[in-house]
DNA sequence: CATATGTCAGTCAAACTGACATCA
DNA sequence: CTGATGTCAGTTGGACTGACATAT
């Protein structure tokens, strides 16, 4: 319990601190995730319920995202021409030079990872895999999710094969 | 970035399982927090501030809450005698009831916890407690929390002395 | 037909800002 | 006086439910 308790505070801690580093970029923490999936991907563009999945975010919470994404011009809706119901969220030129940019202070600050050596923040990971396997988070990659050779969002996840 | 990943698809994995285990009790995690952090206190009152300090939330976010616990009858405000600016929210009967019912659905239930072994909860604690130190949670407890020889809200805090 | 995808309207709880009354 | 405490009004972003159109 008081792992669960340290888990829920550390979440707290780091959260505010990322959405304070993300706001002078007019994003949230929820919204930056989503444009760095679609850096990952192979085409920059993801059907929203992939999108969903990878998040484990409720569809509608997608539309919401993606909408405010578009809004912003840093994302683009297109019709999926492999799935006629679906819809494909594109990141824009705008979009992937805003999250290089965030994404530079956000290394830059270092969030107060900086404490911590490799060996604890490869610990760390280690121990919560755990729970986010035996919540189906670690799936296998579809062939349009990220691009060969390329870091994955999930950082440690084996990919394809 | 890896492990910063990890902690917030971690909280959001706990936090879905503990919320729905709380619903049928008309609870959420934030209003079982600021129970759990009642009952474990002297004489069952605390003022909102430490309240705040503690979950380390905003003075109108304890205020919304204490009005929702207090809407609900597990919870009573009072003035505080020792200060008059201040307002104490005070554990009811059947908050307590309420409270004792909740965490034995959440001890039944281990929310997916059961997988590790206490070495591993331990280590997690442990690696998380230095980003929860440098927040400035874990802060020496006043005089008028935490009954004598009780465990912590924050399970592993020194306590006073 | 059943199923999957995404949207819409509306709700809800949480977190915030700014202003304010009250009291130490 | 300053500073601390708590409340109020209002906003924002996220997560949800239920209903629905559309396409597989």
């Amino acid at each position: 319990m008081a792992a669960v308790t340290s888990i829920m505070r550390a979440h707290q801690i780091l959260l505010g601190q990322l959405d304070t580093l993300l706001r002078p970029h007019d994003l949230t923490f929820a919204r930056y995730e989503a444009l760095v999936l679609l850096t990952f991907s192979r085409t920059g563009a993801l059907p929203l319920s992939r999108i969903g999945e990878r998040l484990m975010v409720h569809p509608t919470s997608v539309t919401n995202t993606v909408d405010r994404l578009e809004r912003a011009g840093l994302v683009r809706r297109m019709r999926n021409p492999k799935d006629g119901r679906g819809v494909l969220a594109e990141i824009t030129g705008k979009g992937r030079e805003v999250v290089r940019r965030a994404t530079a202070d956000l290394m830059a600050a270092d969030f107060c990872m900086t404490m911590y050596g490799e060996n604890d923040l490869a610990e760390m990971f280690g121990l919560l895999r755990t729970i986010r396997v035996a919540a189906g988070d670690f799936e296998p990659y579809q062939d349009d999710e990220r691009q060969e050779g390329d870091p994955s969002l999930r950082d440690g996840s084996p990919g394809p094969g």
